[in-house]
RNA sequence: GCGGGCGUGGUGAAGUGGUUAACACACUGGAUUGUGGCUCCAGCACGCAUGGGUUCGAUCCCCAUCGCUCGCCCCA
């Protein structure tokens, strides 16, 4: 169909954008006071920054990047997600020689092949942050809080924090391979997912819903018991900043980051009404990655939030304000001659700053009266052929219905005043 | 990529194998001479997603396609 967006991609019409304003005043606000700056990288990318930044073997890689050849040949991926982007900018601007740590947001659309379904599109939004060049857990704790204080601002509850560490190139191997070990014997009574899962991530098993898998699970090694010691020590610190600045998280040890780069802080919150795609943000610290894109080795965190979930989840909640927006006056005009006076008085009043509006369709007065109540406006500035010959303006209130003649060059000073 | 449900006007939504496809909201017009919000009246689907098929005849039966939706995988 000619007249229908595509597949998984939606219009966002004027009553809608409000509410991202209203969402995109907060993200605004709340990272100001973070101290996270705004960042706007491109919508696409070379498609090898993307395989190399989120990892070959990925679901996102694999099957769901939007990748073209433009017509010089080059490879081209619609941004997945912007982690990678922002490291790329980070680097290319040289952003680590102004300062140790760079603090950076974003909000855009991200795309993914995928098959759409509640919470779920092909076009999405995110609002996300990256904080680079610091290793302190006091910066997983920050990240965390401005995630949960983002979600708090528009009022949402019953969210749920989960965290956890998934190691580093040091113990995480070493976890893997217990777990592997583990499940060796349990192979044959694990789900076909699960067979597969086995070799190209083994956490997954952990959490698969089948009640067999899951039940085979029982007494498998926690990745929190095989951490090294830096590991350890760094989860430790961040539980207890959240703790300090009383956060409520609950420690999940299956919690597991789709995405290649993640070391050590992971985390998750969810909203569980939402159904199956009831994960709002997700995050964690990813060392590797700045080194991965050709970088100096930099520690990292971050996090991104799914925009249209949370705004799912705030429609459950009813948390939209009513956003009325109404004019400051309505020009009616009455016959041929009083319309370009109309008009003219439009202009001014527009040119004074004021929201004004009037109708072009020549309908009648009782039609104009009605579309001044329509556009909610606050005063209707009738001009008929009597006003015209006297040089005033009948000025309505649209809410009282007291009207009164204001001479025709006091109008704008009046609805000024 | 796989599985389930659905697809009637701008919206919500009735409905039947056979003349004019309910109703509500919205929209437009009107209820004597230049005035809104309440009320009343009227108008508003060349047509029931699209393309085939079955039938004397289909919006209602069958098939396909597309779309929407929910779930699996995965993710925000």
């Amino acid at each position: 169909m000619l007249t229908q967006a595509p597949r998984g991609t939606k219009d966002i019409l004027p009553d809608g954008v409000e509410r991202w304003r209203y969402v995109e005043g907060k993200i605004r606000d709340l990272c100001d006071r973070f101290g996270y700056r705004e960042i706007r990288t491109p919508l696409f990318e070379h498609t090898e920054l993307f395989q190399r930044g989120i990892g070959d073997t990925t679901d996102v890689v694999e099957k769901e990047m939007y990748t073209f050849l433009d017509r010089g040949g080059r490879s081209i991926t619609l941004r997945p997600e912007n982690t990678a982007a922002a490291v790329r900018a980070y680097l290319e601007h040289k952003l680590y020689a102004e300062d140790a740590l760079t603090k950076l947001f974003y909000i855009g659309s991200m795309f993914r092949f995928d098959r759409p379904q509640k919470g779920r599109f092909r076009e999405f939004h995110q609002f996300g942050v990256e904080a680079l060049g610091e290793a302190s857990p006091a910066v997983d704790a920050e990240i965390i809080l401005l995630a949960v204080r983002f979600l708090e601002s528009l009022g949402l509850k019953e969210l749920s924090l989960s965290i956890n560490s998934v190691g580093d190139p040091a113990c995480r191997p070493v976890y893997r391979q217990k777990l592997k070990d583990f499940f060796k014997e349990k192979l044959d009574g694990l789900c076909d997912d699960c067979r597969s899962r086995y070799d190209r991530n083994p956490m997954r098993i952990l959490d698969c819903k089948n009640e067999r898998c899951h039940s085979l699970s029982v007494g498998a090694p926690e990745i929190t018991d095989c951490l090294c010691d830096e590991c350890a020590e760094h989860f430790e610190k961040v539980k207890s900043y959240l703790t300090a600045a009383g956060v409520p998280f609950i420690c999940d040890p299956r919690l597991v980051r789709g995405l290649d780069y993640y070391t050590k802080t992971a985390f998750e919150i969810k909203y569980e009404p939402l159904g199956a795609q009831s994960a709002v943000a997700g995050g964690g610290r990813y060392d590797g990655l700045v080194e991965e894109i050709g970088g100096a080795p930099t520690p990292a965190v971050g996090f991104a939030v799914g925009l249209e979930r949370v705004m799912l989840a705030m429609e459950m909640q009813n948390l939209f304000p009513e956003m009325e927006e109404g004019a400051d006056a309505f020009v009616v005009a009455m016959g041929d001659e009083a319309k370009g006076a109309a008009f003219c008085l439009l202009a001014e009043l527009r040119d004074a700053g004021l929201s004004a509006r009037m109708d072009y369709a020549g309908r009648s007065m009782k039609s104009q009266m009605k579309q001044a109540d329509k556009a909610n406006a606050r005063y209707a500035l009738i001009l008929g052929e009597d006003e015209l010959a006297k040089g005033v303006v009948t000025l309505r209130d649209m809410e009282s219905s007291g009207q009164e003649q204001v001479a025709r060059e006091e109008i704008v000073n009046k609805l000024l005043g």
